[in-house]
DNA sequence: TCTCATTTCTCTACAGTGTAAAGAATCTCT
DNA sequence: AGAGATTCTTTACACTGTAGAGAAATGAGA
C-alpha cells in the first residue's frame, strides 16, 4: 500500500478487473482490454500493473485451484477492493463534472 | 507531434485548458486545477506538461501582448486544438461505456 | 537610464508509470 | 519421468509526474 496516484494504464487494468468481476487473471484481462478498447497489450505489462495496484490496495489476489482442464501454471485471480471501487467512483465524479464545463463536449453522451 | 498516448496529469492539464477556454496560461491553470480538483500542483509541472501536449499537437500556444498591468514576463497562452478536443471526447466515450459494465458503479451519476 | 521587485517561462533532474522481453514455475498428458 | 502448454515473475528501459533552480522580460521608482 503506497501512493494513491493512479496512472493511465493502471486505471485501464483496474477498470477491467471491475468489469470482469469473478475470474479475472492475466490472459483474461488481456483479452478483455483488446475486446473493449481495441488496443493490443502485453501480458507482462498487465501483470506488473496488477502488482502495483495490489501494492496500493486497489485489488487483491489469491491463487486459483488445480482445476485447469489443460496444463499450465496455476492462475492468480484478482478482484477489485472497496478502496479500488471508491477510487473509480471518485474519478468518474471528478471527470463528469469537468466535462460539463468544456465547450464542445457533448454532455448528452453521458 | 509524437505519440498519441496521454498520461494522467497530461489529461488533467488538457482538460483544464479546455475548461478555461480563452486566456489559459501557467498560473491560471494552476489555480484552476487547485480550484476544480482540490489538488496542489507545481507551476513548472504544468509548464513542462503543456510543452509535451504541444509536441503531441493537442494544444497550441502563442505569446500574449504587453498588456500586463503589473510587471513580469509576457504570458504564453495555450488553447486546445481540434485533435485535443477529439481525444477528450474519445476518452469520455470509452469510459462511460466501461463504467456501465462495472457492478457497483452508479450509472445515474453520469 | 539604471537598478529592483515582480511575474512568468525554461532547463535540469530524478522518481514513478508504461511496455516489452526473457525466463522460471507448475500443470496435464503420454 | 519427460515434453509441451500455460501462466506467473523478474529484469530492463523509455515515457510521464513532479519539484527545484534559474533565466528572461516587464513596470516602477530613484
Amino acid at each position: 500500500m503506497k501512493k494513491t496516484y493512479l496512472g493511465e494504464f493502471e486505471e485501464v487494468v483496474l477498470t477491467m478487473v471491475g468489469v470482469i468481476g469473478e475470474g479475472a487473471y492475466g490472459n483474461r484481462i488481456v483479452e478483455e482490454v483488446e475486446k473493449q478498447l481495441n488496443r493490443s497489450v502485453n501480458l507482462s505489462a498487465v501483470h506488473i500493473t496488477l502488482y502495483r495496484l495490489e501494492d496500493k490496495g486497489l485489488v487483491s489476489s489469491d491463487m486459483g485451484g488445480v482445476t485447469s482442464s489443460r496444463g499450465g501454471r496455476r492462475k492468480r485471480f484478482f478482484k477489485i477492493t472497496n478502496p479500488g471501487l471508491a477510487m473509480l467512483k471518485d474519478l468518474q465524479e471528478q471527470r463528469t463534472k469537468l466535462w460539463k464545463l468544456i465547450p464542445g463536449m457533448n454532455s448528452s453522451a453521458l
